[in-house]
DNA sequence: TCTGGGGTCCTAGGACCC
DNA sequence: TCTGGGGTCCTAGGACCC
């Protein structure tokens, strides 16, 4: 990678998900675009996901916040719309943004589901000037996929991130290093990448309140301050980020969880939860081919305490059943008795799942992996509730709790971008 | 019926070893 | 005896991102 005239583009979706609900519908027959109106796509409260993921532009008087409960939303938004969540279609859409974006350059890093960084360095020779090619990108999107995007141009990752998050939607923006000082120093300093609410309040507690304010104050005592995250984030403010555009790389973890629609107050209910979701993550493991080298649970109260509980694995495994039996372990180790609203399983420090270590437990690791190996295939073949534990069978629970299976797993946001 | 779910990285303390 | 110190591994919790 050369270090000087790297061309980046960042490319985010204006709000997302709603942008992608509101060009669907409007392609199935739908006359009103969901975007000209105050609307969010938000979760279903009767079964407690009553929070918002994404919300039109007309909403911004009225200062929702993505996360906020819907309950809070309507009491300052009450003709706010609101629309059940599609993950299957956003991540269709997803991949169709990517796959017209490959077009434009060969390195290509998606960093979420709504963003992507592209390296256009070098790419004028085919393309023309980087201005000109982000503009006839976003045009292309907007004509080809439905939906509008920001795409912020600069010569790091961090810079162009920066950019693309100026005024939306539907717009190219640049940041360059000569522009820091008029186009970025004079913003917020919780607008700056990885300054999220709790640096905010002790940056302001010092009288830090912009970005300009923090670049130009002392790394040295930042660093004392708050350790590594103050030397990064005093670099961020300068716009001093170097790192390359990462095509792919390992996933590190994997987990599920998930929010009851009721409390678990008993200890089988929670492990029947947990089942469940283990189910999942089993089912990713060995669909990316890894073992679990740690399994880790959490819990959630009724007071939004959290807790967690992990435990390194004698021997890696993707096994569901065997997974399954260690989750109930932790579970047992670190549940207080305590109602639950929420429930989690991880596993990290994940392994090739081929040459695993030869043990006594060998003929039992071969009939584990005959059976998942048989659910796994007719899963695939017949849906994912074509085969489920009876225990599930009028529980109130789903046999396979957590979100979405993907069709690739890739991993996402790291901090260092 | 107020507060989701998917990730990565860092820190701090204790165990353990030399 | 009156209290080393460096290194690694493990675990829990918290910060950040979308």
């Amino acid at each position: 990678m050369g270090t000087k005239n790297r061309i980046i583009f960042h490319i985010d979706v204006n709000s997302a998900y709603l942008s992608w609900e509101a060009a669907y519908r409007l392609q199935h027959g739908a006359t009103l675009d969901l975007r000209t109106i105050p609307s969010a796509v938000g979760g279903d409260a009767t079964t407690r996901h009553g929070i918002i993921l994404a919300k039109s532009i007309p909403t911004k008087p009225y200062k929702i916040q993505t996360g906020e409960s819907l309950y809070s939303a309507r009491l300052k938004c009450p003709n706010l719309t609101v629309v059940p969540p599609r993950y299957h279609l956003y991540m269709q859409c997803s991949k169709a943004l990517v796959s017209l974006l490959e077009e434009f350059s060969p390195s290509i890093q998606r960093f979420s589901i709504d963003e992507v960084f592209l390296d256009y360095s070098n790419m004028d020779i085919h393309w023309g000037d980087p201005i000109d090619a982000a503009h006839r990108i976003k045009d292309r999107i907007k004509e080809e996929l439905g939906f509008t995007v920001n795409i912020g141009v600069s010569s790091n990752k961090l810079l162009a991130k920066m950019a693309s998050d100026f005024e939306k939607p539907d717009r190219v923006h640049t940041l360059f290093p000569h522009e820091i000082q008029g186009k970025m120093w004079p913003l917020p300093v919780e607008e700056l990448f990885m300054v999220g609410r709790a640096t905010t309040s002790k940056l302001h507690k010092k009288g830090i309140f912009t970005i300009g304010q923090l670049a130009i104050s002392d790394p040295e005592l930042l660093t004392q301050w708050l350790k590594s995250h103050g030397r990064l984030i005093w670099q961020l403010a300068n716009g001093l980020e170097d790192s390359p555009i990462r095509e792919d790389y390992p996933v590190k973890g994997l987990g599920n969880s998930a929010t009851l629609p009721f409390d678990a107050e008993d200890r089988e209910t929670s492990h029947r939860a947990l089942l469940s979701l283990t189910e999942t993550v089993a089912m990713r493991l060995r669909d990316i081919r890894k073992f679990a080298g740690v399994l880790s649970i959490s819990i959630k109260d009724r007071d939004f305490q959290s807790y967690s509980h992990q435990r390194k694995l004698e021997v890696p495994t993707h096994s569901t059943n065997i997974l399954y039996g260690i989750a109930c372990e932790l579970f047992d180790e670190l549940w207080q008795g305590q109602p639950l609203r929420h429930l989690g399983v991880r596993a990290s420090q994940l392994h090739r799942d081929d040459l695993y270590q030869l043990s006594f437990f060998k003929g039992d690791i071969e009939r584990q992996k005959a059976l998942d190996t048989a659910v796994d295939k007719i899963r695939a073949q017949y849906g994912c509730d074509s085969v489920m534990r009876s225990s599930f069978l009028y529980s109130g629970l789903s046999p396979m709790m957590g979100g979405v299976i993907q069709e690739e797993e890739y991993p996402m946001m790291s901090s260092l971008l």
